[in-house]
DNA sequence: TTCTAAAGTTGGAATTGTTCTAAATTTTGT
DNA sequence: ACAAAATTTAGAACAATTCCAACTTTAGAA
């Protein structure tokens, strides 16, 4: 399910985002990998086709397409960040021995917010063993 | 709720976890500081009663007490780690203004686990503004 | 289309939370 | 009290991320 540029520039644009090169490459990167990837898989995913690609710019990239809420940062642990596209919520169950990242479809109730409190996000992660790691 | 040197000890032999003056100050600072405190938090605490803690003996007693299930890691972004004591069970809300982690406590549902999978822990956590700062 | 100001990109250096290492100390079981 | 195993220490090393200044691109106006 791949988006053409455009569709992904009218993405940024509805939310205030300026669009570049760079930017849809990366938000592409990741409609395209559901992979959860981390900011190095990115940066060379990338790399064959825009050899001038900073780091820095993947980095900034997702900063950007994170604040404007195309993009989640991902805070499961670990030494590395990761980034996730989604249209719909879920959540995630993250294997404490492989390290891979499975979404978890379905509903869930977000828990009650104390008075004068706003929710914008919620993150819920399941830490476990994998079926495959569960297997041996 | 100051825990003695002796419980605390008593807590972590029955986790099969040697005992130790470095680990038993920080258990207890975790104890008595619901803060969720950082590492250097916890560091600077201990430091006017144990002049000669190490840095790296917080990292290393923190990393026995999450692995013995004592503590628990919080993977609430931003730069840092923070830490967590807690009996029972409960979701945190982290305010994006100030940076504050509050517990919310409270029944919440567990999303439904692919089969095959074997669940060991659950994080759940609301970002958004707390009350101070949304009054603003 | 051309121009201009504002914003984004580059590449490398700097920063900083965390981990590593080897020697000294402490703990546990005998 | 003894010996073996585990822990602590202090500082160096490491790696993910951020910062910086110069250059390039973008969006919108003329």
């Amino acid at each position: 399910m791949t988006l053409t540029a455009q569709h992904i520039g009218k993405m940024m644009a509805e939310r205030g985002l300026r669009s570049s090169v760079q930017r849809v490459a990366v938000m592409r990167y990741l409609v395209d990998h559901r992979t959860h990837p981390s900011v190095d898989e990115i940066y060379n995913g990338l790399r064959d086709g825009m050899p001038s690609l900073a780091l820095a710019t993947v980095y900034n990239a997702l900063d950007a397409l994170a604040g404007a809420g195309l993009v989640r940062r991902l805070d499961i642990g670990g030494d590395v960040a990761r980034f996730d596209y989604s249209e719909q919520a879920h959540a995630h169950f993250v294997c404490r021995k492989c390290g891979m990242v499975y979404d978890i479809r379905g509903e869930m109730q977000m828990p009650a917010i104390p008075a004068g409190f706003e929710a914008a996000e919620i993150d819920v992660t399941v830490y476990g063993l994998c079926k495959k790691c569960k297997n041996k």
